[in-house]
Parts: structure tokens; sequence; C-alpha cells
DNA sequence: TACCTAATTAGCAAAAATACTAATTAAAGT
DNA sequence: ACTTTAATTAGTATTTTTGCTAATTAGGTA
């Protein structure tokens, strides 16, 4: 669970997430709504991949990336965990 | 909100917000539940006072610091939202 | 094959986070 | 005033994160 928080804590990743909550998009559309180059756009969908929270598939020469609900769902469980909420003890 | 997923990102900061959850603690006692020197802590206290997540009272010589629930439900609701719970648009 | 678009990996530099020791402040008791 | 306990601030070193440019891979098409 400390990749899934490590990976909250960068506001684009967060604004990412945002995004993949409407449906899936290509990764240089995702990378089309940031002043970031490309490179440090595969970085954070690196890093939002390797916790978890999204999923890539390759589409011929693009790659569709999805938000992955389960993780989501964990993680915003974890958190309610962590201030007592939902389960006691 | 950025500062509090930041706050959310270090393992021994969550520990200390699960600590709290129980009840108030003094600053000691925080540190002694954890392998790091004290200014360690203070450091970890101050950003978790920052991000509004908990709240520190001097008592004294000691410092009595509690969680603050209404930042906690701030937190767990901004999470939901980024992913699409609780409320759309 | 050559070419083009999409995306990643490699390598590096700058910035931020982490954690320590030493020194300092705060409050209370002697 | 002096001492003691509790906690913080100052200063520094190490590690991690971030973000760039340049080079490379993947897949599709002429």
């Amino acid at each position: 669970m400390n990749k899934t928080f490590k990976a909250l804590a960068h506001p684009v990743r967060r604004e990412i997430l945002s995004l993949l909550r409407d449906g899936p998009m290509i990764s240089g559309d995702i990378a089309g709504h940031f002043d970031v180059a490309w490179p440090t756009m595969t970085g954070h969908l690196k890093v939002l991949k390797e916790a978890g929270l999204v999923h890539g598939e390759r589409f011929g020469t693009q790659i569709r990336y999805r938000l992955n609900m389960g993780a989501a769902e964990d993680a915003l469980s974890a958190l309610a965990a962590l201030f007592g909420k939902g389960d006691q003890q």
C-alpha cells in the first residue's frame, strides 16, 4: 500500500487518475493535457501502473490506459481504516 | 489538498495517524513507538500538522497530539472524488 | 526495406524528502 | 537562579523524486 500512497503524492498523477475516471485514454492524449515532456508523463504512468492504480493495454502503436477500480477501492478503504472509518480495531 | 497527500506518503506518518485513531497521545509516547530519533519524529508531526491532519496542544512540558477528524474526512472524500466515488462531475 | 507515429528507456541534473547530531527553547520543580 | 524533562530548531549529509534531452524500441504502412 506504500506504493499506492506514494503514487498519490504527486498532483499530476492525481489529475491523471481524475482524467481516467471518465473512461480509458491514450497515453498521448493524457500527455496532451499537461505541460510536461512525454518521457515525464511515461514516468508518472509507470508509477501509477506499479502501484496498480492504472492498467495499460496496447492497441497497435498506441497504449490505452484505464483506471483500475479494484485498486482504487483498496486505497480508499486503506485510508478509511487509517482513520478508523469502516471497521473498528 | 496536496500537502495532505504528501503527508500520507510516508509509512511512519500513516502509522502515527493509526496510533492517534485510538485517542490523543503525547509526543514522547508517539516517538517511543518508532525506531527513529526524536527530531525526526518532530519533523513527521510537523508535516502532519501543516497538512491539518493532526493538532498539537501543550500541557505543561509536554504536547498532546490528536487526530483532526475533519481533515481526515476531507482527505477521504477528496480521494473518493478522484475515483469518481460519492459525487459525479 | 524504409519510413512514420507512438511510446519507452537511458542518462543526467536539479529539487525535495529523510534522518541524523548538536544546540536551543519551554515549562516546571528545587 | 539552577536543574530536569520535553520538545523543537539549526545545520548537514544521504537518498529519493522529478523532469529534462537524446536515443531506442514497437508497430503499422508505403
